[in-house]
DNA sequence: CCGGTCCTCCCCCGGCGGGGGGAGGTGCCG
DNA sequence: CGGCACCTCCCCCCGCCGGGGGAGGACCGG
């Protein structure tokens, strides 16, 4: 099966470069070119691709937006992957909101365009080295200020904790004794003795120190209890 | 300038091969090559190689394990490359938690290893494309979720925003009046308005709205008031 | 067997937080 | 000018929270 593509680039000669290197590729097959941002979204609405190779600067709208708007109007499985000429710092994470799956630099040799054509066609994501390395040390660095309070969260027992997390949910006291089918009473000595170990004031207190800690997290989380 | 490099992995077999698909390269130098993770830890201290290319499931301590304890006391540039043969859902975060530089699955193409050695030695990252998408989605749906609640944000007003972050760092009603200079009645109000329009309980579900929302974040806070 | 840790539950009480309802001042806009 | 939104402040009421202090039972390791 081949892979439907759309390059969407506003200097002419850059865009038939891709275009020709891509259909050396049989697997790909270049449906549309566009030049502008407009341009890009009716070749999208009109062919109906699985990729679009997209240009940040263009006139009029650029690629980002056109990549935000493409993504939230389609309704078929089209994926965009990004190329950009300069250091990206601060279109790349813009990018990747918009939902871009893949952000490369124009400096690839041509043989890993196609492979990340291909890629991106079948779900995967790319990103540029020094882009994923960002990323990487973003995630990671959530952990790495988390284990200087994390230490404290290892003073919990395994009760407290578990009580912590439900405090940190938003859960009040008699809550937290339902849901655990515990007393009140013994609910709240659970809490003086979180606030007391963690030398917090008040549960409030307990609930930014998850969050800080990692001991909850935003987003993996079901608020309807 | 050669990669030198340290091969991990408990499999003889698949650890010389490895080697040998990497000497093709020239740019490329196996110093040494280990079986276990002690192994591993033992061949960095002696070698201080560039990159380490890392199999996870080791006997004794497993490469996790091994990465983030070379990692920890290596006082010069190495970096580390994980090689895993099945899905690894549940390994990727750890190994990127404990430093790691890429995560690719074997199933690579021989010549793409040799790439990856080089991105990495380079101080690029490089993740299996499934991941990087798992890791693009993880990060954007921060901001999805985000601009889900982020749109009742907009329905408040700016003292109430400014007064709504505060509560999420943990301040009581009288903190804030002293730091607006406002009276305490004025904060109460504020906050009613504000438990209102969000729909809320009670100021510690402020405080998970503003994290989850994206109102505040986690590490980006001077906790010293 | 005794001490420690943990989980469980109890009483009293003061204080903060939040609901209800009201009100005065400002500035903006039709 | 008359609404309107916003910020400011006030009253009363009461429920939940957290502190202090205690206590009984289960389990585990010395």
């Amino acid at each position: 099966m081949t892979v439907r593509v759309v390059v969407a680039d506003d200097q002419a000669l850059v865009r038939r470069g891709f275009a020709m290197i891509l259909r050396v590729d049989d697997a790909i097959e270049v449906v549309a070119e566009a030049g502008t941002g407009h341009e890009a979204i009716e070749a999208a609405r009109l062919h109906r691709p699985d990729v679009i190779l997209m240009d940040i600067r263009m006139p009029g709208m650029d690629g980002l937006e056109a990549t935000s708007r493409i993504l939230r109007e389609a309704d078929w499985g089209v994926r965009v992957l990004i190329l950009t000429t300069f250091d990206p710092d601060e279109y790349v994470y813009e990018a990747l909101r918009a939902g871009a799956s893949a952000f490369v630099l124009k400096d690839i040799p041509p043989e890993q365009l196609a492979t990340a054509v291909r890629t991106v066609a079948e779900g995967g994501a790319m990103l540029a080295p020094s882009i994923t390395r960002r990323l990487i040390d973003r995630f990671a660095q959530r952990r790495v200020a988390g284990t200087a309070a994390a230490g404290r969260v290892g003073r919990l027992t395994e009760r407290e904790r578990e009580i912590a997390v439900a405090v940190a949910r938003g859960a009040s006291n008699s809550e937290i004794a339902e849901r655990f089918l515990i007393g009140a009473a013994t609910v709240k000595s659970h809490v003086s003795s979180i606030l007391a170990k963690l030398g917090l004031r008040d549960r409030i207190q307990i609930v930014i120190f998850a969050y800080e800690s990692g001991l909850v997290e935003a987003g993996d989380h079901d608020v309807g209890h």
